[in-house]
DNA sequence: AATAAAGTTGGATGGATGTCCAACCATCCA
DNA sequence: TGGATGGTTGGACATCCATCCAACTTTATT
């Protein structure tokens, strides 16, 4: 696989963001990301947690097809960012209000 | 039965909240109760939702375990209404949020 | 070239979920 | 008292979902 698909931003759906967002290991991979430095791989946000790492590849996919964020390839490791931009444009403070509840 | 149960909003988890979010009736649902009159009951809201009315109190269930909503007994109706403070206290500004996303 | 590392994919499985229907429970009204 | 009204409950059913495992692909290293 060389290229990701990404939905585009006018497809996102408000249900479909819930649903990704609605399973915990999920919110805790969003945190991971979103404290992330710019650029890390995803192989240092997975560490901390307990899943086969088909698992997390699945909880990546599902985030990513919900338009939440953006998967980028860089040699045998991929960089995942959040599409703040794309979200906060289509459901302003949406996002936001999500991370700040995450470490509740 | 008399008394409806609901969560305390200590125990109001954001996977939870997400959840009852991630379905587009329920979304709709939510969009309605947040519109309507205060006192209303809920059998006005759901005379434009094309599901059956078993389905819409499992909807409203779902919302109410969740702590989205609070139900009031009213003779043989309900009255629904946003738990606005406790919600905006534990995660500030996500209600909002999703309110304006809804009708998108 | 051979091996290791980072992820993906497909299958299997147990559990949750949305929907409808039929039956039921309360309550209001004639 | 008897019927209509607003809603809930339990069952049935098809679908989806989170998880793990094994096998695979691609890239990097020695």
């Amino acid at each position: 696989m060389r290229e990701v698909w990404h939905p585009p931003a006018d497809e996102i759906t408000l249900a479909g963001v819930m649903h990704a967002l609605s399973d915990p290991a999920r919110l805790h991979i969003l945190g991971r990301i979103a404290q992330a430095e710019d650029g890390e791989p995803c192989s240092d946000l997975a560490e901390d947690i307990a899943l086969h790492k088909s698992t997390v590849s699945h909880h990546y996919r599902v985030l990513r097809e919900a338009g939440l964020t953006r998967t980028e390839v860089d040699g045998r490791s991929r960089v995942i960012r959040l599409r703040q931009d794309d979200l906060d444009k289509r459901f302003p403070g949406l996002l936001p209000a999500v991370l700040a509840a995450i470490d509740v």
